[in-house]
RNA sequence: GUCCCCAUCGUCUAGCUUGGUUUAGGACUCCAGAUUUUCGAUCUGGUAGCAGGGGUUCAAAUCCCCUUGGGGACACCA
């Protein structure tokens, strides 16, 4: 029999979440569905000067958002709890006294202003910049004097001067590190509260995690981690390290780069599915080369850790927009524009007492035009204000042409008491009238499209005149026919 | 500077584990054509890649080494 699979998700709320931390949250998710195993949110809010209870709120919002459910962890409780690590100080506090006890840890005298100065020197110097061990063996006589001074310290973890530590990772496979390039580092802080590097063992270990799938930028803290698991009697966890997720200059993916807040998709109006589709995808694959899947479901059916590759991905957000783009597509009319109507609303193009058939129809028309909802309000916003404007190069193009004004005087006297006024009607009308002018489709279709929306792109002509209407269409029309004499 | 990771079209990737079945496949983007009343969507076609150099082997995108390039880590941040 095999232990149950849990993994956790655990970020640190110093800020938004972001597209990297939503794609490590991602594939924690995806693993432990797939294992029918337990996906557990933690919170390490250690970070004092930080954390803020904002950016707590914009993970689990955002988080929620993506459909990526937790089954352990703020708002959900749980056998291991707390979750959030600032509950439970006195659980480090415990363990960082044990390994003092044993010899494994020891109190560290030394002011940051020191350490800083020092580590000045190093690099000045060509030295490693790390910690010296100046505290490491202070006699008792010599702990006392500092006791008695009343300086603050710290508890920092001794480190093995000999052996390597060696990492089976994941992803990653074989990777080693030479215990003596580590240095003594902090497991607490002159505060009492720990490190990341120390919490993150202690509570790994107390909630049972079996898997740590996190970021690339975690690799090189592992062999630190190992040590502590050692030193604390605890088994070790699977790692995997994830490769990180870079900007379209190949760097750390930056806001100069592109958007890194989940906020911003979500605002610009992609779908959460379409987000986690293509995110599934950064590192991960199917051997088909799978682009679209039809639900999560697929992708925790096909997801296996084994499969995601190595090599950091760049962001492209053309795929994604191709993605939402399909992903719009697939919706049904009535989720649409339940979706779309926000977005209407914030440029007050909506009033909210539009006929909800006609509005349906209005999304229906455009529907395989945007890429993201919200698009809607400048493709579609002529069907709601009471005055368009006018693109000035259309109407220079367009309509200030020979000939023009005669073709849309004889379409709107057609259209003047056309009954019913329909699709199909107001098509026919144009139809007789370009056979009996002898002119092109074109010479008529384009001029009166853009006096109708003030622009040369947009939906099928015939069919966004009967969802205008009768009154609007004749109103639009006499107005430019005035114009142009 | 030290350590670690990575390397297939511009981008995401399949192929690499178990070398030959590959004229290196798919997708996004881009270009062309078709369709259409425009844009879009759709369909068809096209451009474009194994970073470089050494090995190993009858045979290397696939295995090994070096170089180069990119990234990450070296905090009382995570």
């Amino acid at each position: 029999m095999t232990t149950k699979v849990r993994v956790r998700f655990a970020p640190s709320p110093t800020g938004n979440l972001h597209i990297g931390g939503a794609r490590t949250a991602l594939f924690n998710y995806l693993f432990a569905r797939h294992e029918k195993g337990n996906f557990v949110l933690r919170i390490e809010d250690t970070d004092r000067a930080r954390s803020t209870k904002e950016a707590v709120e914009n993970i689990l919002d955002s988080l929620r958002w993506l459909g990526l459910d937790w089954d352990e962890g703020p708002g959900k409780g749980g056998d291991f709890g707390p979750y959030y690590q600032m509950e439970r100080l006195e659980t480090y506090k415990s363990y960082a006294h044990e390994l003092l006890k044993q010899g494994k840890a020891y109190f560290c005298y030394c002011s940051p202003e020191e350490l800083a100065e020092r580590k000045k020197e190093a690099l000045q110097g060509g030295y490693p910049p790390g910690y010296n061990r100046k505290c490491r063996n202070l006699s008792p006589e010599e702990r006392a004097e500092k006791e008695r001074e009343g300086k603050e310290k710290v508890i920092r973890f001794r480190t093995s001067d000999a052996g390597t530590t060696e990492i089976n990772d994941l992803v990653r496979g074989k990777v080693q590190f030479e215990n003596i390039l580590l240095e003594d580092f902090v497991l607490i802080r002159s505060s009492g509260i720990p490190t990341f590097i120390f919490a993150n063992v202690i509570d790994d270990n107390l909630m049972n995690i079996t898997h740590i799938i996190r970021g690339d930028e975690h690799l090189s803290n592992t062999p630190r981690q190992i040590l502590l698991y050692q030193a604390l009697g605890f088994s070790l966890p699977s790692f995997g390290h994830l490769s990180m997720i870079l900007g379209s200059d190949r760097k750390k993916l930056s806001k100069r780069t592109g958007a890194t807040s989940l906020d911003w998709y979500r605002q610009k109006g992609y779908l959460p599915q379409a987000l986690v589709n293509y995110l599934s995808l950064l590192g991960w694959g199917t051997s088909e080369s799978q682009e679209l899947f039809s639900s999560v479901e697929e992708i925790i059916r096909k997801f296996s850790l084994e499969a995601v590759s190595k090599n950091p991905a760049i962001f492209d957000i053309q795929k994604l927009d191709w993605m939402n783009g399909q992903y719009i597509k697939r919706l049904g009319i009535e989720e649409l524009t339940r979706l779309v109507e926000p977005y209407l609303k914030e440029k007050n193009l909506l009033r909210g007492d539009e006929d909800k058939e006609w509005l349906k129809k209005v999304v229906a028309l455009e529907q395989e035009r945007i890429k993201t909802l919200s698009q809607i309000t400048e493709y579609a916003d002529f069907f709601f204000l009471s005055e368009i404007t006018y693109d000035e190069k259309a109407v220079r193009k367009v309509l200030r042409k020979e000939g023009v004004s005669r073709i849309l005087i004889a379409y709107r006297d057609k259209l003047k008491d056309l009954e019913p006024f329909t699709v199909e009607t107001v098509e026919s009308v144009a139809r007789k009238i370009i056979a009996d002018l002898e002119i092109k489709g074109g010479a008529l279709i384009h001029p009166t499209r853009v006096a109708l929306t003030g622009r040369t792109v947009g939906p099928g002509l015939f069919e966004l005149m009967a969802l205008l209407g009768r009154e609007v269409t004749i109103k639009r029309l006499d107005k430019i026919i005035n114009m142009l004499d």
